[in-house]
DNA sequence: ACCTGAACACCGTTCAAGT
DNA sequence: ACCTGAACACCGTTCAAGT
């Protein structure tokens, strides 16, 4: 049963720390989120072992939105719309905040980020089968590669993302119309697998 | 005039950082970089005023070693397989370099990274023209569209970069077969200008 | 049980002292 | 003219002292 002090201390740093990695990124200091959340800087360690930990919280946070507006698109009508609602709302969610797409190549290791991923692909995976069976989707792409390519459009963007700060939708569209079956090419390599995330986890 | 140990020095320096950033991204200690290089903290800032300036410095040799690889394309016979050549040379390097991803972000300012880049752009478009000429790129993409997705593949395939090293050229050929004609669908935002760099790079 | 701020080892950067 | 290493302000992290 914890105190509650410790309590409202927790959120007041979750919500400080997650507003200042959108804004600047995995680079800010802990010593800013502690004043901005209005706490000691020992404090943020009180509630997190480590400034990973604290990054890989929110992570987990932000990805449980995103796998929820997944799972709520899998009753929309339009299978290709809803694949495309999602991939939207992945893309956007990164060109949003400067420290998700930073956080997404690091740690795989926490297993609870694991968990909220897999239910990401899960319900990615649902989208693509709704869409591939509907015939609007090429054969050959999975849900872990749509999970993936979450990250690409406002990498590609990022350069301009200043003075271009919608200039991410291009790069979706562009990247999205390389899904459809019309597009269809037979790829090199083969779609990662449960296990590769595994291995890549544990090194 | 530069004194013989001065140069020698530069190039040493130049050396352990280029392979040290490859290896472990832009967060290597300058401490590092000069063991490596052999001499002491205080050299690396007598040729460079900051670590920024030397990463820069650095990418900026690789961004030319890429420009002159898609100049050279141009008198490849084929124009989509130059094309294709240009792209899998500018994701491999992307693959191949932890820190060429990050450093694309950033450094905007420097006026010879400017210089190089626009090099670059002139490439890719050159080469794009070809390929629209010949009628196998769609007719909505740019040569600056085909700058800004070359960090995309290695993009989508970080998280898997341990357990699966040639993943990026799955989401490279996934992404090129957007750029078929038979792809082209409206793209809703329009492509970059050389202005939108201009305004990025001054704030 | 939790908060606090001083302390520690590290980082990028500066600069006086050397050659 | 350039190299060097000690010094500085900062960072993430630890922990003794408080309540």
């Amino acid at each position: 049963m914890p105190r509650a002090d410790a309590a409202r201390n927790r959120t007041l740093v979750i919500d400080a720390a997650s507003a200042e990695l959108a804004e600047h990124g995995l680079d800010v200091s802990i010593a800013r989120i502690a004043a901005r959340a209005g706490v000691a800087k020992g404090t943020v360690f009180n509630h997190f072992a480590s400034k990973e930990e604290l990054v890989a919280a929110i992570f987990c946070e932000k990805l449980a939105a995103l796998a929820a507006t997944g799972e709520s698109l899998l009753s929309h009508p339009d299978p290709l719309d809803a694949l495309f609602q999602f991939v939207t709302a992945g893309a956007e969610f990164q060109a949003n905040d400067r420290s998700f797409c930073e956080a997404a190549t690091a740690s795989r290791a926490d297993p609870a980020i694991r968990a909220v991923s897999d239910r990401l692909t899960g319900a990615a995976e649902a989208l693509a089968d709704r869409a591939r069976k509907a015939g609007v989707l090429r054969s050959d792409v999975t849900g872990h590669d749509v999970v993936l390519l979450l990250s690409a459009p406002a990498q590609a963007a990022a350069p301009l993302a200043g003075a271009r700060p919608d200039l991410w939708r291009r790069y979706l569209h562009l990247i999205f119309d390389g899904l459809r079956p019309e597009a269809e090419h037979r790829l090199p390599v083969a779609a990662p697998t449960n296990e590769d995330f595994t291995t890549a986890a544990t090194r």
